[in-house]
DNA sequence: TCTGGGGTCCTGGCGCAC
DNA sequence: TCTGGTGCGCCAGGACCC
């Protein structure tokens, strides 16, 4: 371990819902979750304001509903989101040449590789400078933490949040993680957490003090090991860029079971084809293909096939999908359904006759007997809550909801004061989807790319 | 109450080749 | 020819992360 601190931790704070705030001045101060707004969905994130109702990140959306029924519930707008992280993870680059992104609102930097670690006053700085960049660029927060390691920085960020930044001093380490409770340790999620509860271990101290034989008679051999490690200060794991996907795939959960045999090998159909398209966007080819299959009952199966080689052919993917459903009993119903391509490689084996189809059908078949409610997860309603829309008349504005033929917008911008709502028909020929503007006037920082002011909406699947 | 989607890594069982 | 050990690829499941 080095002694300085070298590693930086970017966590922009409550990232999707403070973008949404930030767009839209008339919900800041407010409540906001963003996640998937349909009967199963989860929350992707919420604003500081809806946490303190108890609302967090990976909870039933119905939950939370309850929880803190004011909210702004909406859509998450990857688009945008995906904008504003790019800028963000060019701010970083000015930094050093090696930025490890872990997500589109967190990164790892090594200060040392820019030349910019020094002391630990210069590391500080370093890290007060980029918080104010931030937010001058993108009008956001982000908390940052400064330590000797990856673990020890982004502890000292979790630790900063929110708006704030934290350094952990060379030598302080193993007292500052002594008191913490174990999930604090990378790598220990409620399984692990309740197996070391059990074995009278619910802090830090009390993992070091188990020693490393205990723990790897409890997890295993790598997990034990390495959270001894961990527990005492210790993690050599090297800021890494440009980390290539090392497997792609695609899923859906349905609103309603699927028991219709003849509509889970078309969606299994549609899953692969989706699955590869990415994979060729990607220019990659895989050769191993991945089905997963969740019950009514939540019990998640996996099955899987390799290939003689990488292909990116979608004829291929779906027979060998095909095969694999053929093996799983879903008369009790399926919720959720993957296809999955791993062994991922850059080129494809062109001598692959004998694994396609060569009259396979070109789309899949649908089935006849549609059961009610049982539509796929994705193609959702017109006008989503939190979509940017523009009227001809009115400008830009967003949707607050809709139902009953009516949508409800509210017209403002990011650097306007709260705007006024006003409801249309929902074939009202003004209305269409929008641009989002950008959260800073002149930085172009939500723009996505290639969209005009004033789409059309989009045809309903 | 009722649990998304996209990933990574580890473990153990099994069959096969040497 | 048979047997045992070992290494490896494949497969399935589970845990974890954001």
């Amino acid at each position: 371990m080095r002694g300085r601190p070298t590693v930086l931790h970017l966590d922009m704070d409550a990232f999707y819902a403070s973008v949404e705030q930030a767009a839209k001045p008339s919900l800041r101060g407010k409540p906001v979750i963003v996640g998937g707004l349909g009967s199963r969905g989860v929350v992707a994130t919420a604003s500081y304001e809806a946490r303190r109702f108890g609302v967090h990140s990976a909870m039933p959306m119905a939950q939370a509903r309850r929880l803190c029924p004011n909210a702004a519930f909406l859509v998450a707008r990857f688009a945008v989101y995906r904008g504003i992280s790019e800028t963000v993870m060019a701010l970083l680059a000015e930094l050093s040449p090696l930025v490890e992104p872990l997500s589109l609102d967190e990164a790892f930097v090594d200060l040392d590789a820019g030349g910019a670690a020094g002391s630990a006053e210069d590391a500080r700085r370093t890290g007060e400078r980029l918080r104010a960049r931030i937010k001058e660029v993108t009008g956001l927060t982000g908390s940052v933490g400064l330590a000797a390691s990856k673990m020890l920085a982004k502890i000292a960020s979790e630790q900063a949040k929110p708006d704030g930044l934290r350094l952990i001093a060379p030598g302080t380490e193993r007292d500052l993680l002594a008191p913490l409770p174990v999930r604090t340790l990378p790598g220990v999620g409620p399984a692990t957490a309740e197996t070391l509860r059990r074995a009278g271990i619910a802090t830090v101290g009390d993992t070091v003090r188990a020693g490393e034989a205990e723990l790897v008679r409890l997890l295993g051999k790598a997990h034990g090991a390495a959270l001894y490690a961990m527990a005492n200060g210790v993690d050599e794991r090297p800021v890494v860029a440009d980390q290539e996907a090392k497997s792609i795939s695609v899923e859906d959960t349905f609103p309603v079971d699927v028991t219709d045999r003849a509509r889970v090998r078309y969606e299994v159909t549609r899953l692969a084809d989706r699955c590869t398209e990415r994979l060729r966007a990607a220019g990659r080819a895989g050769r191993t293909v991945v089905l997963k299959v969740r019950r009514h009952d939540f019990t998640t199966l996996t099955r899987s096939e390799t290939l003689r080689g990488p292909t990116d052919d979608p004829r291929v993917v779906r027979e060998a999908a095909g095969r694999l459903i053929e093996g799983v009993d879903t008369t009790e119903g399926v919720r959720l359904l993957g296809v999955a391509i791993s062994g991922l490689a850059d080129w494809t084996q062109e001598d692959l006759f004998a694994q396609a189809l060569p009259a396979a059908a070109e789309e899949p078949v649908r089935p006849a007997a549609e059961p009610a409610g049982g539509e796929p997860a994705s193609p959702g309603p017109e006008w989503l809550p939190g979509l940017d829309v523009a009227h001809t008349r009115f400008g830009p504005g967003w949707v607050q909801g809709s139902g009953l033929g009516r949508v409800t917008v509210r017209f403002e911008r990011p650097g306007s004061p709260p705007g006024r709502v006003r409801t249309f028909r929902v074939d009202d020929p003004e209305l269409g989807h929008g641009t989002p503007l950008p959260l800073v006037e002149g930085t172009g920082a939500a723009d996505p790319p290639g969209e005009r002011a004033l789409l059309p909406p989009r045809e309903p699947a």
